[in-house]
DNA sequence: TATTGTTATACTCTATAACTATA
DNA sequence: TATAGTTATAGAGTATAACAATA
């Protein structure tokens, strides 16, 4: 005997650690919404960058930067995607600053990208308690400031 | 008046949403154990393969591809890396199949990760309460099962 | 000078296709 | 054939340096 004793079902040491559980939960929720939206043809970078321009029209690259923490270098791909799409408009503003606005059909895609959100929230929530819902954000922001930013 | 009315600081229709809290989250958290690993100059990465051929000795790639749901395409590279540092030694094991084994500097080197990681941990949950303390990793697992793997 | 936007570049992580070697 | 390992490659995400344009 003992001939065959393969390991395969590995002891997991980092089961448990909060630092690899984020990281795991993280990429399944990352990869289900990048799922629900692959039929919009839209990564999650594009669909957050149209959530913040639909609910700030006129802002600009920096503005946008600073929300969502994104280096103001790696706005501009982004940008130049969605407004090559004919989804955003460039309007210039105050000094070397362009102002961004959806365009009428970023804004009918927007909806659609609201809707997939919104089944992505409900399915990620279903089965929780209502104190899990209530505290899941609150703890998801302590852990970030614990974690020296925010 | 209303010359210089900027938006600076933006409305964020993100906040709130599981997906983003998440994401945001642990990328914060990942930042900060890469500034912990930085003084051995092992990346996340790095360390979490160590982890596992330490707690799982003479366990295979293919055993380590499926724990860390890393392509096993992807772990070559990282093996490449630790073997060359002196830190993983290969073994010969049954068919194609290579067991791979700490070396000695290679389990000194891990005691430094995991007190890196237990620094981390200690601050990521230092003024959780009890209760959130023992639901959190419930919680993520639950968000982590509905995103539909796991 | 400080802010905004841009180009070029590079590194990490992840993913697929195609291949070799072994049971 | 199924499993283990590898190479090459490509796409995203993220980071820095250097630069141009404007107030």
């Amino acid at each position: 005997m003992k001939t065959t004793e393969k390991v395969s079902v590995l002891r997991d040491p980092l089961e448990g650690l909060l630092t690899y559980e984020l990281r795991k939960t993280s990429a399944a929720v990352m990869g289900a919404i990048a799922f629900e939206l692959e039929s919009l043809d839209l990564r999650w970078s594009d669909a957050s960058l149209m959530m913040v321009i639909g609910a700030n029209p006129g802002c600009t690259q920096s503005d946008i930067s600073r929300a969502l923490r994104i280096q103001p270098t790696n706005v501009v791909p982004l940008i130049n995607k969605l407004t090559r799409a004919g989804l955003l408009e460039r309007v210039a503003g105050e000094g070397r600053a362009v102002s961004l606005f959806l365009t009428k059909s970023g804004a009918a895609l927007l909806k659609q990208v609201k809707s997939a959100i919104a089944r992505q929230e409900a399915r990620l929530s279903r089965n929780l308690s209502q104190a899990q819902k209530a505290q899941v954000t609150d703890v998801l922001h302590l852990l970030c400031k614990n974690a020296c930013c925010d």
